[in-house]
DNA sequence: TTTACCGGGTTGCTTTTTTAACCCAGTAAG
DNA sequence: CTTACTGGGTTAAAAAAGCAACCCGGTAAA
């Protein structure tokens, strides 16, 4: 992956950067729905249509975020060591994240990120919005996994195992506690769901994480 | 004078006084010129044309700080007060500027100006390039005095004042004396000397300061 | 019930910036 | 005496950004 490193793209890293910046900002401080693209576009220092060109709706400058790990489950399967079963693979990116406490895992208490994402959670448009992204997510892990109907049922497993994991850490943490507090059950919880995933429909090689 | 206040021109700008900044900064630190105007550049994070486009020397990189004040004797002479005669004009608008310890007066400590004037005067390219701004200046200080020859040499006298006090409050300055100690006698300094231009050349009118 | 505004997006045109290549002069090395 | 850099400065084409004007759906005021 040869990403260019010349001026151009600099520059073009940080505009998009500083333009998700302040509309994530402006969106923590008034509400989603409190902040127009106007508002975001005049803080940001650029003009609507570049806006848009940088970000195709109004949800994406929220969701951006995820979109970053676009495809990493496939890309997970994809890129395994040889011997190891897709599973694997992704039960210990997944212990990985936790283990560096990214945002993505849920297990992350900086006060940002758990305002970021009861934002993303509580507005019914970044809601559905991320819903899509998770079915796009499903489509490529599956087609990594293989063809036909199983890979496509364990993609949705492997994915709700995430979302549910994700979710559960993310509301210990919205009741108050710490991250590091959380982090041996979250790890606890991830090898009894991926466990039982893998007693499902993995059972043909025990290798664990 | 309609200045536009889009983006545009905002940015426009930023772009030009981070060129600026930047080089005079590395100026200072290195010399004008151990310092290429690819440094510059990639230091400013902008394209050798853009940098061109902004600015057409290297030279004017340091002297558009002067370059500001370019036709500023003539725009006094053109918008004094009714009943004001141009040599007063000017002296008052000297007066001001050692007030306010205006750098083109030469009465301002703070190091930054103090190298900044180092630079200029001991760099040869830099005091040959400011010899070329004066030499404007008289020129657009002449056609606002009037027409004919007088014109000229009046000009240019006033000018030589300029630059004969400037140099002088700089040099005291950088003999390690503060711009407040050196106010008074700079202000006596002008005055003189203006006195002295007053009755060689103005002296059908008498309305002092 | 028009009418007018607001907010999410889009379109076409212009200006600005980057890029890469080049010119020219000086100068250091082989 | 070439040859090859380096540094100031220019050029042409392509990418990016800005601007103004617009579309469309909703909603509030007249």
């Amino acid at each position: 992956m040869v990403e260019p490193t010349g001026l151009r793209a600099r520059k073009k890293a940080r505009t998009h950067d500083a333009i998700a910046d302040v509309a994530i900002t402006l969106f923590l401080a008034h509400g989603f729905d409190q902040v127009s693209v106007n508002d975001i576009a005049a803080a940001a220092e650029v003009s609507k249509p570049t806006l848009f060109r940088y970000f195709a709706t109004k949800e994406d400058l929220v969701l951006h975020r995820f979109a970053d790990h676009h495809g990493e489950s496939a890309r997970v399967v994809r890129e395994r060591p040889a011997g190891v079963t897709p599973l694997t693979a992704l039960h210990r990116h997944f212990r990985a994240g936790l283990d560096r406490h990214d945002p993505v895992t849920g297990l992350n208490d900086h006060p940002e990120v758990v305002a970021f994402h009861r934002l993303v959670f509580t507005t019914a448009s970044l809601a559905g919005r991320l819903a899509r992204y998770l079915i796009e997510d499903e489509e490529v892990l599956a087609a990594a996994l293989g063809p036909g109907i199983e890979a496509r049922l364990r993609a949705a497993q492997v994915l709700a195992v995430h979302r549910v994991l994700a979710r559960a850490n993310w509301q210990k943490i919205a009741d108050g506690r710490t991250a590091r507090q959380v982090h041996p059950e979250a790890v606890a919880d991830a090898d009894r769901a991926f466990a039982q995933l893998r007693s499902g429909v993995d059972d043909t090689t025990r290798d664990g994480p």
